[in-house]
DNA sequence: CATTAAATGCAACAATATATCATTTAAGAG
DNA sequence: CTCTTAAATGATATATTGTTGCATTTAATG
């Protein structure tokens, strides 16, 4: 595996595997999945990072050899972050892989303000403290945000 | 107390005092309290619910008489912010008047879609959770976000 | 192959946020 | 009180992010 180094540890980890058991899970849930679809989410897998969508739209762009336009790459981005294939980080306008495709799943992101990193952890008792603070006063959740910012681990060895 | 009929639940409860005791720490600080800051502040408060930067521009900008610039009221919302008496909603690109004034607190935030307003509890155990998390993987946490989007109490009764 | 709903292309535009530099304001020193 | 100086604001332009509306293409199904 040579020419790697450039690589994060992210996306050196995310093989062809990953992609495909996700657009395996969409199509089970009977989702197209169309070129457009697959070239995003390999972008985000490979980029192994939170990706903007103007970002994203170039690289698509660059890869496919002819100009997708914005609208496209959001409605790819939104229909990718249904399919649970996909999040996106609120706190920086942008979009990455997610590796917990079950849907509605109340994930952790830790977003480095250094690398532009984005990791990924479940915490169910995060989400279960969340959910019993909104029970006790009736609000009914549809969309969990749990986001940090700050520095991670090799980040902050460097300085 | 006449014609509150149309003030939510929040504006009707946030009296000048809140905001004066808010504008006293920020002196306390050493911080400027300027006029633009003040009434920036006070329309936090009034609105009871969060603000767009251009709506409050709209806001501040009729109360005052003359046209406030985008940039002054984006200043002004970060010093607020850094302040901790006004928190951003990330999830909304939105600014709520903020009722722990306490520096580097973790709140939660809880978005209504329906109504657009905005619940803020605290939770230190969610707090202590996320840290721990954070403290295990060697990220040092700067900022954190909480925001639940849903339906609050009132608006399911009203569907 | 025809039908049809979903997906995409495309152009314009709206909303959100920032950069830059000139000007004003206000706190503290003398 | 006036001067000095740093902070705050004004003003203009521009960058970034996200959406609307409608025409066209694609792909699953009969």
């Amino acid at each position: 595996m040579p020419h790697l180094k450039h690589l994060s540890a992210n996306a050196r980890s995310s093989g062809e595997k990953d992609i495909h058991s996700a657009v395996a899970l969409c199509r089970l849930r009977g989702a197209r999945m169309t070129s457009l679809r697959i070239a995003v989410l390999k972008a985000l897998w490979g980029a192994g990072r939170p990706l903007g969508a103007y970002e994203m739209r170039d690289l698509v762009s660059e890869a496919s050899g002819r100009e997708i336009a914005a609208p496209s790459i959001y409605r790819t981005l939104d229909f990718l972050c249904e399919q649970g294939v996909a999040a996106r980080i609120e706190s920086r306008n942008a979009y990455v892989a997610c590796r917990r495709p079950e849907h509605d799943h109340a994930c952790v992101f830790l977003v480095c303000e250094t690398c532009g990193g984005a990791k990924e952890i479940e915490n169910p008792n995060v989400e279960r403290l969340i959910n019993e603070d909104a029970k006790r006063l009736g609000f009914a959740v549809r969309h969990r945000v749990v986001e940090l910012s700050g520095y991670c681990a090799p980040c902050q060895e460097t300085l």
